[in-house]
RNA sequence: GCUCGGAUGGUGGAACUGGUAGACACGCAGGACUUAAAAUCCUGUGCCCUCAACAGGCGUGCGGGUUCGAUUCCCGCUCCGAGUACCA
């Protein structure tokens, strides 16, 4: 039978999943391996075809690591809890839970027709309380912690609370909230119990805090900063707003130094170990305290309890250079510096800061503004007076919201200076024309620096980190950029957390309550009193009276630690059983999208370096080797329509202009090939005989009844076209189906005139795919017309996996060939399966060796389009050698089913075998490809002339003689006596005349 | 601005450690089969010169360098893509 690939993909799909042949075991005597695929939010859409790209990769990859003798889980699931399910429930009042059931179902069909290797049986989804019950039991977990910095890892809260027990605040060295009391054991045991509350929380790894959050009044929910782009929400490009409200946190900060230096152990993409590193942020430098210069203060500043401004410096050692402090105007000391004198300034540039939305003061950074308090600091090293500014390039987030300036060496702070005519203090003698702009060198020795002149730089850092700690007016610092995480979210579809208020504190729900079900409520809207979603829900306290959190889990929350579910993703009383982990340990390979690079993959290692400390798990990061698939882009189909005007034969009066144009109106369209477009715009010939053509043959009769003619127009860009975006499932090869564009549209090109030299052809646009270009390609579609298998190897075939690439249909007949080839050799000229036993001749064990090593190479280093290529390569020669040996037939099969699993499992069967995800992959023996001879190609001065075979038993001596012996060879050589004759045996000979 | 990635025929791409550039596939052209078309099969296909073959010249974004030899290594530049940005 000629290959039926949509009986043969059923019959294996069924079998497989009867068979449950994919089903890992976790108590297996093989060693393991866990290739893992970041599991899909499902949205209504459904997949197109870029999303299974990393899925077949991570399929192939698992069926290979399978014959090759591991036990291998390779699972998958749904990231269920999500934005796009509740906006869709407030336009429609459809539960969420019903359109993400709906959304997984059509997911499942098209995952399943693709034939991948998933476990089933592990699947997990976030928004089940079965799942969701361990994110709210991570989260107590984290509640129930603090991170202590003597130990470097995060302990249970029952320790810090022995110690402050047994010494109070004063031994804890712990990541914490700025504003922690000081006190001694015995203040600790008079607090009360509301106070004990009140303090471990500003300990807690997630914690209750006033904080400065991303509001989006659009969505009407807090956003974490990775889900914040350019001052617009990720999802849906809503305005962003600084707002201040009592949020839940997570203390990922705690965790910096370690996720920094972690990414160094692991074999990540390097660009994302590179924004993660911009996103952690570590800066090393000093903190330093200038000293508040008080004598010409109002009273306003006696009511502060602090005497200095804290600056945070990377160049401690430029500190004999500063001449002004620059504030942030937000900064909490700026009212009461500000002098009588200099109030009206500030308070004007603070409103027009304010003024300024975020992405303003981000766009413009070139012009120089600033406001004087009139207030000054002492500069501790030299005691001289600096005056204090206040200016929007501080940024109140960062450091301490405050600058020293020093513009000989920092180029802001210099424009700065010369803007408002600050001194430009040299203290380098390395610095070059600071009159021009700010040299930020480190070279060279200190001048105007006093007890640092002369040094260097290094020695400069080190004495004055010392010396400013032994004054205490500063220390030695590192800096993070990264901020804690927003933990709440004021949605309604995401975990509820589970905490419950008592006299405005937060408490933990029992552990056995868990888990803490999302309850139901009659809209997904805000209250009328601005509360969350939750608050609605009726008959919802705890133990009948105390009110519950009402904001939810962010979406991060269920994906921070899925991998570990989907080790023993069935167990009710434990996240996973420690047997389970203890086998699983971490994911070997994790395939996904690069844009997970600062959220998911950064708080999945948090979560996961948290759970390691508390001895839940083993590994310090769960993800060893990360493989970023390239994005799939759109490739659209353009279609051209030639831009006309019309022109009037007569003398016509004004009025009648007005009636050409409505006559173009119902004139047909022209439309144009994209070989002819070149033409056209080049050559007015070409232009003129285009119109003459339309005006008396096209449209003779149109255009005569009204006495005007067709003018071809050109905009000031000279486009003579409108490109027209066409279904790409109209067009095949850039050759449009006309009679199909016809109808599209509802049929507004139903009389068009289409002009081409041959079959009409459209150009195309690379672009997002997306429906409104109307370039998106369903892989059920591809599935259903050629079959899983050739979109399998066709997705594999586009392209090396990292890269992005436009998605083009064109080339998948290649492919599909090449199954159907792969097929017949299998099977006689009338169709009929037939193989031989017979003794493998030298030719095809040479052909099936040059695969085997060949598609071991590739996948062991992930470079799959360069495989598919090899098999063809492969069955052709098999062809040409009219292969029909069951040895190599036998073992092909094996090698190729990686890729193509169904038609391989087909063929597996028909040669009598069984369980073919169970065979042994085919060992490699180089004997077969090795060579008696080998054509060396020849070239004179490097070029290569011809080529030439020789025993590759010849030394140089005895090869080179040969190759000069040669008439050819000496004909290129006309006479000449080569200087010098490079031979490198096996590659290559040179002959430099 | 900074960081990272990329640029090879008409198209997707190959060339893994400096050793025959363009494998494989699409497309295109020609041919076979067919009343015809589709499907299938065969042949050719980087560009230029040449009727054609032979032969030759050019050729991996641009300019230089190292080398017997460079798509590959080094220096400088152009363009495209991604991330990030008053981060002190």
């Amino acid at each position: 039978m000629d290959y039926q690939f949509a009986a043969i993909e059923q019959k294996w799909q069924k079998f497989w999943a009867e068979n449950q042949t994919f089903k890992a075991d976790s108590n297996s005597t093989k060693p393991k391996y866990y290739v893992l695929d970041m599991f899909p939010y499902p949205s209504g859409a459904g997949l197109h075809v870029g999303h299974p790209l990393g899925y077949i990769a991570s399929d192939i990859f698992s069926r290979y690591k399978r014959l090759k003798g591991f036990n291998v889980l390779h699972p998958m699931g749904y990231d269920s809890f999500g934005l796009p399910a509740e906006q869709y429930a407030i336009q429609t009042g459809q539960h969420p839970a019903i359109t993400t059931e709906a959304n997984i179902a059509t997911y499942r069909r098209q995952l399943d027709q693709i034939g991948f290797s998933f476990d089933w049986s592990r699947e997990v989804r976030t928004s089940e309380p079965g799942y969701y019950k361990w994110t709210q039991w991570i989260f107590m977990q984290l509640f129930n912690s603090w991170y202590n910095l003597e130990t470097d890892k995060a302990e249970d809260i029952t320790t810090l609370i022995e110690k402050f027990n047994a010494s109070g605040s004063a031994d804890v060295k712990a990541v914490c909230d700025e504003d922690i009391l000081s006190f001694m054991p015995s203040d600790w045991a008079t607090f009360t119990a509301e106070q004990k509350q009140e303090e471990l929380l500003k300990y807690r790894l997630t914690y209750l805090k006033e904080s400065t959050v991303n509001w989006c009044p659009a969505l009407g929910t807090v956003l974490a900063n990775d889900e914040v782009k350019d001052g617009f929400s990720e999802r849906g490009g809503y305005p962003v707003e600084q707002k201040k409200m009592m949020q839940w946190s997570m203390r990922i900060s705690a965790y910096a130094e370690r996720l920094l230096q972690g990414l160094n152990t692991i074999d990540w993409p390097e660009p994302v170990k590179e924004m993660q590193r911009n996103w952690i942020g570590k800066s090393v430098g000093a903190s330093v305290r200038f000293k508040i210069n008080t004598s010409n203060l109002n009273t306003q500043y006696t009511i502060l309890n602090t005497d200095f401004i804290e600056v945070f410096t990377t160049r401690v050692d430029t500190i004999f250079g500063v001449s002004f402090i620059v504030l942030a105007p937000e900064h909490e000391l700026v009212q009461a510096l500000t002098t009588e004198a200099q109030k009206e300034s500030i308070t004007n540039y603070i409103a027009q800061t304010k003024k300024k939305s975020e992405l303003d003061r981000m766009a413009d950074t070139k012009t120089v503004s600033g406001a004087f308090t009139g207030s000054y600091v002492i500069n501790p090293v030299n005691n001289e007076l600096v005056p204090i500014w206040i200016a929007d390039y501080v940024l109140a987030g960062y450091g301490t919201g405050a600058v020293m300036g020093v513009p000989s060496g920092d180029q802001r702070d210099w424009l700065f200076a010369k803007h408002f005519d600050l001194p430009i203090i040299q203290i380098l003698d390395g610095q070059k024309a600071i009159e021009v702009e700010a040299d930020p060198t480190k070279e060279g020795k200190y001048i105007n620096s006093d007890f640092i002149n002369n040094l260097g730089y290094k020695e400069a850092v080190s004495y004055l980190n010392h010396w400013l700690e032994r004054e205490g007016v500063g220390k030695a610092k590192v800096n993070y950029r990264m901020r804690d995480a927003i933990f709440g979210r004021q949605r309604y579809w995401g975990e509820p957390i589970p905490v419950y208020f008592k006299d405005g504190l937060p408490y933990l729900i029992k552990e056995e309550e868990l888990p803490l079900m999302l309850p139901e409520i009659d809209k997904y809207l805000p209250t009328e009193s601005g509360e969350p979603p939750l608050g609605r829900a009726t008959d919802w306290s705890y133990e009948k009276q105390y009110e519950y959190e009402l904001s939810t889990m962010p979406g991060w929350a269920g994906s921070s630690w899925y991998w570990y579910r989907y080790m023993d993703a069935q167990n009710d009383c434990e996240f996973a059983s420690k047997d389970a982990i203890a086998y699983w340990k971490d994911v070997d390979l994790y395939i996904g999208g690069s844009e997970h690079a600062t959220g998911h993959l950064l708080y999945s290692r948090f979560w996961n370096k948290f759970l390691k400390d508390l001895g839940y798990v083993n590994e310090e990061e769960p993800f060893k080797k990360l493989i970023n698939q390239g994005m799939i882009q759109g490739r659209s189909s353009i279609t051209y329509r030639l831009k006309f005007d019309l022109v009037s034969n007569i003398q016509i009066e004004e009025n009648e202009i007005e009636a050409l144009e409505v006559k173009k109106q119902t004139l047909p369209q022209v439309f144009i090939s994209s070989e002819m477009i070149k033409g056209l715009q080049e050559d007015v010939q070409k232009r003129l005989d285009l119109e003459n053509n339309l005006n008396n043959i096209y449209l003779t009769e149109d255009l005569n009844s009204v006495s005007c003619r067709l003018k071809i127009s050109t905009d000031i860009y000279y486009n003579l076209f409108t490109p027209i975006h066409t279904d790409v499932n109209i067009v095949n090869n850039d050759i449009l189906n006309v009679e199909d564009f016809k109808t599209f549209l509802n049929g507004e090109f139903e009389k068009s005139i289409f002009i081409s030299e041959g079959p009409f052809r459209c150009g195309f646009e690379i672009e997002k795919m997306s429906k409104r270009y109307y370039n998106v390609v369903n892989p059920e579609v591809l599935a259903q017309q050629y079959g899983a298998d050739t979109l399998r190897m066709y997705e594999m075939f586009l392209g090396p996996l990292e890269q992005s690439k436009p998605w083009n249909t064109n080339g998948i007949e290649g492919v599909f060939k090449f199954l159907r080839k792969f097929w017949r050799l299998f099977h006689n000229e009338e169709w009929v399966f037939h193989v031989e036993d017979s003794i493998p001749a030298k030719a095809e064990l040479k052909a099936l060796h040059k695969i085997i090593k060949k598609v071991q190479d590739d996948v062991e280093r992930f470079s799959f389009n360069t495989s598919v290529s090899s098999f063809m390569i492969a069955v052709n020669e098999l062809t040409d050698l009219k292969c029909k040996n069951r040895q190599v037939l036998e073992d092909l099969v094996i090698v190729l089913s990686p890729y193509a699993p169904h038609i391989c499992e087909e063929l597996w069967s028909l040669l009598g075998n069984k369980d073919l995800s169970n065979a042994a992959y085919p060992t490699f023996n180089p004997a077969y490809l090795e060579e008696a001879e080998f054509a060396y190609p020849i070239s004179i001065n490097g070029k290569m002339k011809m080529n030439l075979s020789l025993s590759l038993s010849l030394d140089e001596t005895q090869a080179t003689e040969t190759v000069l012996a040669n008439e050819q060879v000496k004909g290129y050589l006309e006479g000449k006596a080569p200087k010098k004759i490079i031979f490198v045996k096996g590659k290559i000979v040179n002959i430099v005349v």
